[in-house]
RNA sequence: GCGCCCGUAGCUCAACUGGAUAGAGCAUCGGCCUUCUAAGCCGAGGGUUGAAGGUUCGAGUCCUUCCGGGCGCGCCA
């Protein structure tokens, strides 16, 4: 049951009946408890529209309501200029408990299913993952978990770079240390390392240039002993990244990668296609299409080049042949790309000449989900060349090791598998939690200590506060679904607990409205605050029997929404820690 | 030069897309562990929302100009 969706569509039900169409209600969650749960904001706007006194026109809705069939459930206020505050009654908010407590879904609708296509993570596998990739990674699989969960049928689109001129350098050094007789897989162990050596040789080594440059033709004329070790090299990489995505609880599998090579055979024939239809053009030397939406100063066309003078294909075809496949073959309704805010302009010229070649039709909806750039902490550009870049995998283990320490101080009694599996899920959802808690489109600085603090708004907190609620259910020794006791709500901190608790539903609708993980984020540390506020004020335990079960299935309502909510986040739960 | 994104507390970020006195966390200061886990709770200080105009009942949010930052603009991905 979404609240808020359900209050907005009586309020705009009731201003239509009252003669103002096309005039939005615009009920919001009350800016501050004293204006009670809900807010309706649409009436000014209404009243200016039809040049009406705003307050004489809240009171007529209100008159209005009052003879419906949320009289009963709602206290109505008419306030300031013409706002109308709303309050829910008690009796009302805990029987929407009930049927939250007694729903799998916890109250959240399916949606009208569709095939969504998301692309995301989508590394490199010239270089080991670093923390520039958690972004695209962790909000990319926030947003498929929620999309699986609202009942779509998820596409998950990993687009890793295996292909073009800078695996010359790596399948060459390659060569070199297999003619030298080492063993491959030792030295790919580090990838790091391994992708640093072959760049310093190729800088450094005039002959060994030559020859790295000698098997990107190689490699893309399908000579076969290159293609053996540029295959050997791209398994190893996968294994790494999937090793990552395993650690870090991303739900991506190896199934998951379609690389840019498996578009190679599709290449030829879209470009083409492309030039049948005219898109089209020769400017110097290169197959380029110019579309009118893109233009410099001066009305100068800007080409998105799809062919190089050299004949070798940018990633703008590699690009379109797989908007192709996606629109066409997997007929996909939505695609949706996780990347980077600088490939904005790449973006939309791929869509655009993908719509216009006819790949994509008008209803199917591919749209580019940016992000920013990760700073320093001197607000400079946080560069991967010169050996700025952090590894993902240092990030999870230092996170893992301080959450073991922390373990080990607050908790001792643990065994040494528990503690170790504790400060995995306690590290690692700090560290996701640190990137999707700030999902702006900004861009934003790395800093160490932030991204793994386990104190105030982190991911820690929220798994804090259900083991908080999971340690009360083990002295109670209770089972909740034995609770029947009617949910009272008489204390502040338990009205707002409650109302908190019956808002994921309208959450999770505005996190699907722009893949913000942020807002359900927000959600879930206030609904933890709350549930902290109310944990001090409301003892359980020692309750008399009945106010005892009332809190008793607040609280393990608050754990359910914790752990869901947390697990459309990718972050685990934990009974203790 | 043209285009896109952005500027909010000392720091990191919110503000549900035009609503009421701009909110959290960190840091600082003061309280709270013989009572369900103190990774916590309660409280205090901290702001000309980069600047100036404009639009209107009402602007952090919209429009204009300026200042400052990041990024992108023909053969890297």
């Amino acid at each position: 049951m979404n609240l808020k969706k359900q209050l907005d569509t009586e309020f705009e039900r009731t201003l239509t009946a009252l003669g103002h169409t096309d005039a939005p209600a615009v009920v919001k969650q009350a800016s501050k408890a004293e204006f009670g749960h809900y807010q309706v904001n649409g009436i000014m706007g209404a009243a200016k529209k039809a040049r009406t006194n705003p307050r004489e026109l809240a009171e007529k809705v209100v008159e209005q309501v009052q003879q419906g069939d949320l009289s009963n459930i709602l206290t109505m206020e008419i306030a300031g200029p013409g706002f109308i505050n709303l309050s829910l009654n008690q009796a009302f908010l805990s029987a929407e408990l009930e049927t939250m407590i007694g729903d799998d879904r916890l109250g959240v609708a399916t949606s009208q299913p569709e095939k969504i296509l998301i692309d995301y993570s989508s590394p490199n596998l010239a270089k080991e993952m670093h923390i520039g990739h958690l972004r695209s990674t962790a909000i990319g699989d926030a947003a498929v978990r929620l999309l699986e969960f609202l009942g779509h049928d998820v596409v998950r689109a990993n687009h890793v770079g295996d292909w073009g001129a800078q695996f010359g350098s790596l399948l060459a050094y390659m060569d070199k240390l297999d003619a030298e007789g080492a063993q491959l897989a030792t030295e790919l162990k580090d990838l790091e390392i391994f992708y640093q050596s072959a760049s310093a040789l190729f800088k450094s080594d005039e002959a060994f240039a030559a020859t790295a440059r000698e098997f990107v033709v190689k490699l893309q004329s399908g000579d076969e002993k290159c293609l053996d070790l540029w295959s050997r090299f791209i398994e190893e990489s996968i294994k790494h990244c999937q090793a990552i995505y395993d650690l870090l609880d991303i739900s991506l599998t190896p199934g998951d990668v379609k690389a840019e090579s498996a578009y190679n055979n599709m290449l030829e024939g879209t470009l083409s296609e492309l030039d049948e239809k005219g898109l089209i053009t020769i400017s110097e030397g290169a197959r380029c299409v110019f579309l009118d939406e893109f233009v410099g100063k001066d009305g100068d066309p800007i080409p998105a080049i799809v062919q190089k003078s050299d004949g070798g294909y940018p990633y703008m075809a590699t690009d379109i042949a797989a908007a192709k496949y996606r629109g066409q073959d997997l007929k996909v309704n939505q695609a949706l790309y996780f990347v980077d805010g600088r490939q904005a302009l790449h973006l939309n010229q791929l869509y655009a000449i993908a719509r216009k070649a006819g790949y994509i039709t008008e209803e199917q909806n591919f749209v580019h989900v940016p992000f920013g750039t990760i700073l320093n902490k001197e607000g400079r550009p946080f560069k991967t060349r010169d050996g700025g870049a952090v590894k993902l995998a240092d990030v999870a283990e230092e996170a893992i090791n301080r959450a073991l320490t922390l373990i080990g101080d607050k908790n001792p009694d643990l065994t040494n598998d528990e503690k170790q599996n504790i400060a995995r899920i306690v590290g690692i959802g700090a560290i996701k939690y640190a990137e999707l808690s700030k999902n702006r489109t900004t861009d934003y600085i790395f800093d160490w200590d932030t991204m793994l603090s386990f104190e105030g708004n982190t991911a820690p907190y929220l798994q804090y506060a259900y083991t908080r609620i999971k340690s009360i259910f083990r002295r109670a020794d209770v089972d909740p679904a034995n609770l029947k006791q009617a949910i009272m709500l008489n204390q502040t901190a338990e009205v707002s607990l409650a109302l908190k608790l019956l808002q994921y539903p309208e959450t999770l609708e505005s996190v699907t409205e722009d893949y913000q993980a942020n807002i359900l984020c927000n959600y879930l540390f206030e609904l933890s605050q709350l549930f902290m506020s109310f944990y001090e004020s409301c003892p359980v335990l020692k309750a008399t029997d009945e106010i005892r079960d009332s809190r008793l299935r607040l609280c393990d309502l608050s754990a359910r929404t914790l752990r869901h909510g947390l697990g459309l986040l990718g972050i685990q739960t934990v009974e203790q820690m």
